[in-house]
RNA sequence: GGGCGUAUAGCUCAGUGGUAGAGCACUUCGUUGACAUCGAAGGGGUCGGGAGUUCAACUCUCUCUACGCCCA
């Protein structure tokens, strides 16, 4: 006995983790097979890994590792991202703690500072996935920072800038004045908070009167250059053209038409102030406007500053945003200019990192053209290049693609890749891959400043398919395995990341990146909230691991991943497929300790006995719904596949069903198709359950010298048998039979040990056969020492239909008859219930003449069926008298 | 405002145009040498409301209600 009597998964999870990553059995050279390609979303560097990960990476390994047993090169491209503004925010904190802040370093002491905090935590999430059990290539692991990947960065980015594809342009940004850099559309929220409207009158210049405009940011009036009404608003004609002297700075702005200008709202007039507001700018634009003249009162932290025009009072400058929007509202208000304040829920813009209020701000930035490169990218998912799974995503995808804005890829921070362009004394900027290329285009004897900004992270993440496996260089890998086949993303990142990496795929390799994209949902707290450190309800994964085991986690990733839902964290699921591990564990050690070990055969073996013949066809039809589950990537189902074959069908009725042949003549074939079947589930369960399986796959050859190769690598089931009928429904009718006997046993208050005897009525040769055959399980199993065609005594005994015969068994003296009355009456009504609607059914001329033949030929045989076993009941309750 | 999704057993979730399923929980029983991290047998649902299509609707269509998410 090799076999603990306890299983327990710490003991054997690392000891095969480092063995197979020794042997380098992720990656087995196959440069022949058809290669198969996964990149990893990759985490932040210096991350953890939290129960999102867990999922993620569980349904990609389940994936790659099913793919790799089908004998194909898989590849699971594996690394991290240097995560631009949360691992700078983190070494920022660092120093904060020790009195210190970033501007009192250089940018390079600066950046040292990051690297090392990189080096000392950055192997804490990659830990993580090899707990979990992630067979990815760790050889090739990469880092958005490398110096092959910051190549490809800055090639794309100079290529992109070649091609007008990527501009440096001054618009309003969203700015971040905690972090002071600017952020893109997606990494700003929308909350709806409670605000205030503000009715002001802003007087006209030439003293006749005045106008009335409503804001929910009165500070901005600082920075006012013109009132908009509606171009067909009859009320303010008359005023349009006219100048409005404004309140506090003085300065005169004329009042134009703009359809901005909703008449509707307020009093429909609205002030303009195109250097803070979106609207506002694009109104600027068209009231004619440059962006270089547009009026700026903030500075990057969102203080007041003076406008160019120098009208701001003093004692407004360098207060914050929000006191100087209490002092603009106390002078309008002093001056009599205040008509009233509405409260109102305003949409506020937040930071997603910092959760500062954004600010619209004008500033030089680069963009990228998203729009010329979303084209092809809708194009791929319309024409089917890219597959995306569940379909519904798909609108989701279109509708974000078909709007997509410039997408601001600069950021004002130290850590990240540089971007790649200079400017000379006058401003005018060359983008070259380095200096000395930029002073080439320069020309000699220019002085140049590198722009001091970095970029998105998303701008290389968006890389990540061809960067991480040699691009630019032409790589045999790049060559194998671009397109990837499959990407596996939460739905979070559709936008940032999987959409960007369609569109630079598509640009760069002029292919797709991937075949299909699978978009799973998020785990959430056990009471449906999201989990949040701040709400304390978050899971940690290497606890559920600590706890049950790599592989139970794994396996209710899996089970409860359904496509389009969430996943609600329950621990005691959790803990139900540690059960089902420790299920299989005792499953093994009953065969080992049986004799029954390690096949040799991929075929299924050559059986005779209908028990055998039968579990060989459970494994075909599993292995079947197992596969198309898989390719449909349908992990719930594929798990409980397996599940259900393993506990319900293997343990519960085909171990119990040869327990009897172990010691008869057969018990050779017994042995061979057994430990054949074991060896499938281990095979098929694998991808789900790694690390169990593996110890089980070696242990069970222990007596047979050990196995060739490990079960990582070995080849997925290929039986080479068909579905047995005969055998099928020769145990089916065991298993009805010893059912119906034991629940007759309970209902009647007998012992489940109790031996009994079976007196067959209606029973041909064939049943009588069949009993024959199947004497020792009978026996063993359904506790029937004799079943025999001997006429029943008289007297009360208990009766069970099955199959068109039923089975007396006498107990004079033993049973209450009226127990065993109720119970056949029961068992009547249900029986009738169910004859009486097909009858109903069939009885109806429409249902007959109109549903499809299968349908009536089904519910004639079914309805005949019904209709024998309630006689048969009937004649039992008869015989009870 | 637009889009998407979800409402099925006490809980967490599958599911199919033709008599409703799983896991957990619950009830009763159980030392049959693989397994009490177990076994056996049970109870429990008019499949959110309403209308329509159909011989037949939990399943398809419409609508209402509730909840969730995304975008503006």
């Amino acid at each position: 006995m090799t076999l603990e009597k306890n299983f327990s998964p710490a003991a054997i999870e690392t000891r095969w983790y480092s063995h197979w990553e020794e042997k380098g059995l992720f990656r087995p050279a196959r440069d022949d097979a058809e290669p198969f390609t996964i990149v990893n979303p990759p985490p932040n560097v210096t991350g953890s890994l939290h129960i999102g990960h867990a999922l993620d990476n569980t349904l990609q390994d389940i994936i790659i590792r099913h793919e790799r047993m089908k004998g194909k090169d898989a590849l699971w491209v594996v690394g991290t991202d240097h995560a631009g503004i949360a691992t700078q925010m983190v070494v920022e904190r660092q120093l904060n703690a020790k009195q210190q802040k970033r501007t009192d370093f250089t940018r390079d002491e600066f950046v040292s500072k990051v690297w090392e905090w990189k080096e000392e935590s950055g192997g804490t999430i990659t830990g993580q996935l090899r707990r979990l059990g992630c067979s990815m290539d760790w050889s090739n692991e990469r880092f958005t920072m490398d110096e092959g990947f910051t190549r490809a960065v800055t090639k794309v980015f100079v290529d992109l800038y070649n091609k007008g594809l990527l501009y440096r342009d001054k618009r309003l940004v969203n700015w971040d004045p905690g972090l002071k850099t600017a952020i893109s559309d997606l990494e700003v929220e929308t909350v709806e908070k409670n605000g205030k409207f503000w009715h002001f009158k802003y007087p006209l210049g030439d003293g006749s009167g005045s106008i009335s405009v409503a804001t929910t940011r009165p500070e901005t009036m600082l920075a006012d250059m013109a009132v908009a009404v509606h171009p067909s608003d009859e009320r303010y004609a008359d005023m349009v053209g006219k100048m409005v002297k404004l309140p506090i700075t003085g300065r005169l702005v004329p009042i134009v038409t703009d359809e901005h200008a909703d008449p509707e709202l307020g009093s429909g007039a609205v002030k303009i102030t195109p250097g803070h507001d979106f609207n506002d700018f694009e109104v600027g634009k068209r009231a004619g406007f440059a962006p270089a003249e547009m009026l700026n009162m903030l500075d990057a932290e969102a203080k007041v500053c003076q406008t160019s025009d120098g009208l701001i009072p003093e004692d407004y400058l360098a207060m914050d945003r929000f006191d100087a929007r209490k002092k603009v509202v106390a002078a309008i208000e002093a001056e009599g200019l205040l008509e009233n304040i509405e409260d109102r829920v305003i949409q506020t813009p937040y930071g997603d990192r910092s959760n500062e209020v954004i600010e619209p701000w004008l500033t030089d930035q680069w963009y990228v053209d998203a729009e010329t490169l979303a084209q092809p990218a809708i194009e791929a998912v319309k024409s089917g290049k890219i597959e995306i799974v569940p379909k519904s995503w798909e609108k989701t995808y279109f509708n974000w693609m078909e709007n997509i804005q410039p997408w601001c890829v600069s950021r004002q921070l130290w850590w990240g890749h540089r971007i790649p362009a200079w400017f000379d004394t006058d401003g005018k900027v060359y983008v070259a891959e380095d200096e000395t290329a930029a002073q080439a285009l320069a020309g000699e004897g220019v002085t140049l400043t590198r722009d001091e900004d970095v970029l998105d992270t998303w701008f290389s993440s968006a890389l990540w398919p061809f960067a991480t496996i040699g691009w630019p260089e032409e790589t045999t890998d790049l060559k194998r395995h671009y397109p990837g086949d499959l990407l596996i993303s939460g739905f979070d990142i559709l936008f940032f990341w999987d959409a960007r990496m369609a569109m630079q795929g598509i640009e760069f390799m002029g292919d797709v990146p991937w075949h299909r994209l699978y978009l799973h949902g998020l785990v959430r707290a056990d009471d449906g909230s999201k989990m949040s450190k701040s709400k304390g309800n978050v899971v940690d994964p290497l606890g559920l691991i600590d706890e049950y085991g790599a592989d139970a986690l794994r396996f209710f990733m899996a089970a409860m991943e359904s496509q389009g839902r969430d996943i609600k964290m329950d621990k005691k699921r959790v803990e139900g497929y540690r059960n089902f591990a420790t299920k299989l564990w005792n499953a093994a050690r009953f065969c080992e300790a049986n004799g029954i070990g390690a096949s040799d055969t991929l075929k299924a073996p050559e059986a005779s006995l209908p028990v055998n013949r039968w579990i060989i066809s459970e494994v075909v039809e599993t292995l079947e719904t197992l596969d198309k589950a898989l390719t449909d990537l349908r992990f719930d189902a594929a798990a409980n596949t397996i599940y259900h074959f393993v506990w319900d069908r293997f343990c519960d009725w085909y171990l119990e069903l040869i327990k009897p042949e172990m010691q008869g003549d057969n018990a050779d074939e017994t042995r061979k198709v057994a430990g054949w079947v074991l060896d499938q589930i281990i095979v098929m369960l694998h991808p789900f359950m790694p690390f169990i399986t593996e110890e089980l796959w070696h242990s069970m050859a222990a007596d047979k010298g050990g196995r060739t190769y490990d079960l990582i690598v070995a080849k997925w089931p290929d039986p080479r048998a068909n579905v047995d009928a005969e055998a099928k429904a020769e145990i089916d009718w065991i298993i009805k039979l010893v059912s119906g006997v034991r629940a007759a046993k309970v209902e009647l208050n007998i012992p489940p040990g109790a031996k009994m005897t079976a007196h067959v009525r209606d029973g041909d040769t064939d049943l009588m056969a069949r009993i024959e055959r199947q004497k020792a399980a009978l026996d063993r199993v359904g506790r029937l020492e004799h079943v025999t065609a001997d006429k029943a005594p008289d007297g009360a005994a208990a009766q069970i239909v099955v199959d068109g015969a039923t089975y007396v068994l006498p107990l004079e003296g033993v049973i209450d008859i009226a127990a065993e009355k109720a119970r056949l009456n029961k068992a009547m009504e249900g029986v009738m219930k169910e004859a009486k609607s097909l009858e109903g059914r069939l009885s109806n001329a429409n249902f007959v003449e109109r549903a499809k033949p299968e349908a009536v030929e089904k519910a004639r045989a079914d309805h005949a069926d019904k209709t024998a076993e309630a006689e048969r009941l009937q004649a039992a309750l008869a015989r009870l008298g």
